[in-house]
DNA sequence: CCAAAAAATTAAGATAGTTTAAGACCTTTC
DNA sequence: GAAAGGTCTTAAACTATCTTAATTTTTTGG
């Protein structure tokens, strides 16, 4: 990470209209989040986290998109997910449990995010508590969404599968290869094509 | 729900040392929980939420097992989770955002469960702000969870998974039937009874 | 703007998983 | 205690998906 490029938060900083969805800071809260938080740009293809390096920054994008994969023994690569503009991302497991990452995080594009970095994180819940229900309802919207994903992949075809993804994320769709997409339904990209032409 | 059944609980009840596995409690708060949680008995098989209806409480399982599963517009079961001892179920989806469910909630064997109704959770949450803190922690392990099952999903074969699951839940092995153990992994069972052959 | 690399498509043969159906084995239930 | 219903297994035929490999198209980097 190249910490030249780190640049202190505006008051209109995208970041903090996310967290004021769910709770309101006070002027010192946000003093304080802007003298903890900072944001990197970074160019596409950058490496965010590399699988099997200890996870210590979640990351909120600003602007562009990211990619978060797992690579297995035999070269495969599956995509968790995507994170988008005003998304969150990182490995959470990773993150949450200061272990080694299961995922790599790359950038699609030219890409802008605010770092949260692990201390950050435990310091900054402790000294606004408010951020604890700002969190506890950020996992609850991704628990909901990753158990409905989980049902859709054990109870949906392949191509509902690919028709439901186009219909939820057609930004992501413009940004991303087949191939990707493809290891994001969890199938070869030779036979998503061959979904794709009926 | 037959209310006659409703209990109220003691100090020693697995739900508080569930809860201050994470966060410490005070007495008052206790005695808070005390009068609006309530335990219920429940047979085998019994309904907790039919799929559907407006999903109005969360449950924590003191003794016994639970299913949560879907039943799509072609008859076909896809079980989503299995709830054991010491763990918080209900359809989440439906219960934050007081939806109809997709989900039933059936009891495994007989059962205790620990009752937080939807209002309660709001009430609970303003008037121990700690409480943010646990189930953001518990969000945050479950959002972890799915978010590892998807990875399985989307990478490993039937048998992978079956020997996960059998490795993850022995206690649930005894308890459920193999056609159960197949909705879950998202095969049939006729081809889960092939994959066990080998 | 060209050359090289990566992505997408197509098709053939292989494997994984489903469907249907039948028989064996358990449990409920009356 | 017999009948009924669910579960488990097996097998054959069928469909979905993968693997490999060749061809075309698109993207990338100098």
């Amino acid at each position: 990470m190249n910490s030249a490029h780190a640049k202190s938060l505006y008051e209109d900083s995208l970041v903090f209209s996310n967290i004021q969805k769910y709770i309101v800071l006070t002027c010192e809260e946000k003093e304080f989040l802007k003298s903890v938080l900072y944001e990197i740009e970074v160019p596409p293809k950058h490496m965010l986290l590399r699988q099997g390096q200890i996870c210590r920054q979640l990351y909120f994008v600003s602007e562009g998109s990211i990619r978060a994969y797992n690579l297995d023994t035999d070269g495969k690569e599956s995509t968790i997910m995507f994170g988008i503009e005003d998304w969150w991302i990182t490995d959470m497991y990773a993150f949450t449990q200061q272990k080694s990452a299961l995922l790599s995080l790359e950038t699609l594009e030219d890409t802008r995010v605010v770092v949260l970095e692990f201390e950050v994180f435990d310091k900054a819940l402790q000294h606004i508590p408010k951020l604890e229900r700002f969190f506890r309802i950020l996992f609850q919207n991704a628990y909901v969404r990753e158990q409905l994903r989980a049902l859709d992949s054990i109870s949906l075809t392949t191509e509902e599968r690919y028709r439901k993804f186009l219909d939820k994320y057609p930004q992501i769709v413009e940004k991303v290869t087949q191939k990707q997409i493809a290891s994001y339904l969890g199938v070869t990209p030779e036979f998503l094509s061959s979904v794709k032409k009926k």
